[in-house]
RNA sequence: GGCCCCGUCGUCUAGCGGCCUAGGACUCUGGCUUCUCAAGCCAGCUACGCGGGUUCGAAUCCCGUCGGGGCUACCA
């Protein structure tokens, strides 16, 4: 196996938006793969046409996109093993079916779900393993015709032979599996269509596939795509390497669900959470470089990225941590690339509309909020105010320009600041120290609340001085003067 | 119930027999700084699930136990 190229493969089954748990698997085979220097295979598993919508599968394809997980074979870019949409592939999947029949791996099983149920039923009763008793095993000529007389539909079932099945799982280590405990499973359902353990099994060979790492739910359903290979005719040495990754789990009880914790990517997104600290958090939750390192380039993990690394045991979601990076992505940012990321929410949030103008006012204004922000989506409300038409103070903030001397500070501030004539934060901090704090003898923290409220119409805003040179000194003074007016 | 996986601060983790009176990060608390909010800096709280072994010595190895999770579909 070490001597062949390396050829990772992420295989959602899209039957909702793209989650968490998908998306830290997702990294990790981008990870493993670019980290080998081998393929990074993307594969849509639609097999289950009930659940999986064309939606969701666009929607998973933009969200890789979005994330900067390339993949080098897949939907869109195409490859040598294509199509890599399950449902394309189906005839594939029918032949592999018709061969282990014939072969006699596979056999025709003519039990209703009705029956199915009953026996699993009596199974539970008598507290014995459950699963499928074998009565469709070895039917006989005159047996099959008589359920196909009934008009029964038959399902193509894989013969598990008595024994074990032991492989390596590379963050686990060897697990064993009793075939009595795994019963004979299902391969192709009545209408034909194939059922996830088929079609990965053959697509995982017939595409290359040499390290499968996916979810821990898929860890005891190992032993029944190894029974596919086996009766593929592929060597033991062949068969990929498997690794299952912890789950993550919700904040605070157990699996990651739309109830505890947002789930879906795309509300990250919305939030105004980088691609980048998303993924960086990401790979913190069940791996880590081995040092105190924590503050992850998509790059360095590349470098960095090891199964041997990756834990064992689930992991926690924590939205503070994720926040916590993201806005030391945000602060990471050059400002070109801040506000690359910051106007589509501005104009979003209808702060701008997008003119030349506006953006050159924003990029100016940017490195004020740049250290006070954690997420995108709060850019509008902090810099609102340099835009908007009818200026308004916040209602929960009027007491701080019209009670406790407030009106003396302001009209004094505004017939200091309307002599001045060069106007920047230099100077209009200069004035405003020199004759409200010097002379009139006030604290910093009140006098400059009045003047904020005043100008930025909010007790919360960026740094007073630089916000009002970004005003210009007639809108300043427009706005202490309304203040006054209150 | 059966099979399988997992178990270090509240959370993510470092640790792979002595460097551990258990380190880092997030959160939280207190302080410094300070024009608000942040950022930054300093300090503090809190953990090896439990019980047995093995060993001169165990968070690290073994057994048991308890707890959590997954699977047990004509879902993936």
């Amino acid at each position: 196996m070490s001597a062949k190229k390396v050829k990772v493969r992420f295989a959602p089954s899209p039957t909702g938006d793209l989650h968490v748990g998908n998306i830290r698997t997702a990294l990790f085979d981008w990870a493993y793969a670019r980290h080998t220097g081998g393929t990074f295979l993307f594969r849509i598993e639609d097999t289950d046409t009930t659940r999986v919508t064309d939606e969701y599968i666009q929607a998973a394809i933009e969200t890789l996109k979005w994330l900067g997980l390339q993949w080098d074979e897949g939907p869109e870019v195409g490859g040598p093993n294509g199509p890599y949409l399950q449902s394309q592939r189906l005839h594939i999947y029918a032949e592999w079916a018709q061969k282990f029949l014939d072969q006699k791996d596979a056999y025709h099983c003519y039990c209703t779900p009705e029956e199915l149920e009953a026996v699993r039923e009596e199974q539970r009763k008598a507290n014995v393993a459950p699963g499928y008793n074998g009565h469709c095993r070895d039917l006989t000529d005159a047996q099959i015709a008589a359920y196909k007389a009934e008009g029964r539909e038959a399902v193509v079932r894989m013969r598990m032979p008595e024994g074990t099945t032991t492989f390596v799982d590379e963050i686990r280590g060897e697990v064993t599996f009793d075939h009595k405990f795994v019963p004979d499973f299902v391969l192709v359902r009545a209408d034909g269509s194939p059922l996830y353990t088929l079609a990965v099994a053959v697509d995982d060979v017939l595409m290359g596939v040499t390290h499968v790492l996916r979810g821990e739910d898929l860890l005891s359903s190992t032993p029944r795509q190894i029974r596919v290979y086996q009766a593929m005719g592929v060597a033991e040495a062949d068969y990929p390497v498997f690794a299952h990754l912890p789950f993550v789990m919700g904040q605070d009880n157990a699996k990651l669900s739309k109830r505890n914790g947002e789930v879906s990517i795309a509300w990250y997104r919305e939030q105004g959470y980088l691609p980048e600290a998303i993924c960086n958090y990401l790979a913190l939750l069940g791996w880590s470089p081995g040092d105190d390192r924590e503050n992850i380039t998509m790059q360095e993990l590349t470098e960095l990225f090891t199964v041997e690394k990756v834990h064992s045991s689930p992991a926690r979601f924590d939205m503070k941590k994720l926040e916590a990076i993201n806005g030391d992505k945000i602060r990471a940012l050059t400002i070109d690339e801040f506000a690359r990321w910051t106007i589509p929410f501005l104009t979003k949030a209808k702060v701008i509309s997008g003119t030349e103008s506006e953006i050159a006012l924003v990029k100016k204004a940017l490195p004020l909020i740049q250290e006070r922000i954690v997420k995108l989506d709060e850019a509008p409300q902090l810099l609102k105010f340099l835009f908007v038409t009818e200026f308004t103070i916040d209602a929960d903030a009027v007491s701080k320009v019209t009670e406790n001397g407030a009106k003396e500070i302001l009209h004094r501030a505004e017939q200091d600041l309307n002599a001045l004539d060069t106007w920047t934060h230099e100077s209009i901090e200069a004035t405003l120290r020199a004759s409200l704090i010097e002379e009139m003898g006030l604290k910093p923290r009140i006098a400059f609340t009045a003047l904020r409220v005043a100008t930025t119409g909010s007790t919360i805003s960026p740094p007073l001085f630089e916000s009002m040179e970004l005003l210009g000194k007639s809108e300043s003074l427009a706005r202490i003067s309304k203040a006054l007016s209150l």
